[in-house]
DNA sequence: ACCTGAACACCGTTCAAGT
DNA sequence: ACCTGAACACCGTTCAAGT
């Protein structure tokens, strides 16, 4: 948390003569963070960041090499948030330690709506998110699972936490969307029964986090059946 | 399947003097697509989609008003190519027919990356969407659920869905990106341990349909089990 | 060593003009 | 009615130049 990144520290290690940076890798990424959480990555522009941060566009290529680099630190510094639950056995079974590092990572994606938005285009490999992929696979071990199996519950359990972070932002941004209401209301009650009876249900979700909860819960309940398969079959 | 896009009837029937299009709205979306899924939408450019159809870039706006409006057209277009399973009843219990709904949308999917790409930012509402979600719904709600449920649960099915073929399709295009390799071979088994000892299955599930599978085992076995408290306890 | 401004090769889209 | 080309207001990034 607040940790510098990486190289920061070698930046300020080796200048001997001439004016300092006025500016950290950390400082631009952090107000490039804040840009792409409230508008979105095409929305941040080289030129609006630097104007904000009153300096001429090109002195950002002097910390990043790319648009894409100052991305990559950016969504490494939201994912540098989630903290990491006690160690284990310290604070309940493997199922609750994992509901809440689920709950954690979905909390910091709400603030950071960036982190679930990018993570699913480019590999995250920053040590803290190597951290809580190392945690929860551990878990999901001590759960019973066989490798195989702990590496692919792994990825369902990421899958569906930054998937409704995904949802829950995007649905809140673009409810009221152009012609959603209309089509809606072309569509009668006896093509779509079934959305019918649940309209009032569907509106009420929009942007919630049901669906997040709820999933998390069926799918550790179908993980904690596998196990104790797995356990009784001895496949372990 | 192959239905012609609602707009392409009313341009048909309402043509008088002149010159008719020479091409159709379906034509157009339908090449977009191709290229949508292979290169994404930061790649598809609407000079080149119209040098491709030998056409002027401008005569693309006679079709669709915006680049926007385009990409919710090839979007569409790969959304009725998921079939629906037969009728409740016929094929099996709720939750096989669940399954084989998830099952038919991952494989359109797989065939159509931008679906889960921009199902995620855009509301899908064409009909054949929404009959999707009507039947899943219905299925829910048959299970026993509460409306409330069905829907959370119907939307975690989704994002779980969509989420899969969005890991399997990036991570096959990315999986031997940029110092991801190096960084992983700079941090030891000591920091993580879970990390290491799982390393063979992590590279091997690289794009793989693991995820997929097992979480949907466990998200509807979960469900299954919400079902049956529900309906014990009399919430419906 | 650090920062700048002009310039390059792109975008999506507007608009006036061609047939 | 359908299509076009030039032009506008943007992008990310290169490069030569300033201090």
């Amino acid at each position: 948390l607040q940790k510098r990144l990486p190289s920061d520290d070698a930046r300020l290690r080796k200048r001997k003569p001439g004016p300092r940076p006025r500016f950290t890798r950390e400082a631009l990424a952090r107000r490039a963070l804040a840009i792409l959480d409230e508008h979105g990555s095409e929305t941040l522009t080289m030129r609006m960041l630097a104007d904000e941060l009153g300096m001429g566009t090109m002195a950002l290529y002097r910390y990043f090499p790319s648009k894409d680099a100052l991305i990559d630190a950016a969504v490494d510094l939201a994912a540098t948030e989630v903290e990491l639950p006690a160690h284990a056995g310290e604070s309940g079974s493997w199922k609750e330690q994992l509901a809440d590092l689920a709950r954690e990572l979905f909390a910091a994606g709400l603030r950071h709506p960036v982190l679930a938005r990018e993570r699913f285009s480019r590999p995250l490999q920053s040590p803290g998110a190597l951290q809580i992929t190392d945690r929860a696979v551990g878990l999901l071990l001590d759960a019973g699972l066989s490798n195989e199996d702990a590496v692919a519950a792994f990825k369902a359990l990421l899958i569906h936490t930054l998937g409704a972070v995904w949802f829950a932002t995007s649905e809140s941004r673009t409810a009221v969307r152009r012609g959603a209401a209309e089509r809606h209301g072309s569509l009668s009650a006896d093509e779509l029964p079934a959305k019918a009876a649940v309209a009032d249900e569907f509106t009420a979700a929009l942007g919630g986090a049901q669906a997040f909860t709820l999933g998390l819960d069926a799918l550790l309940d179908g993980i904690e059946l596998r196990a104790r398969h797995a356990r009784r079959h001895g496949r372990r």
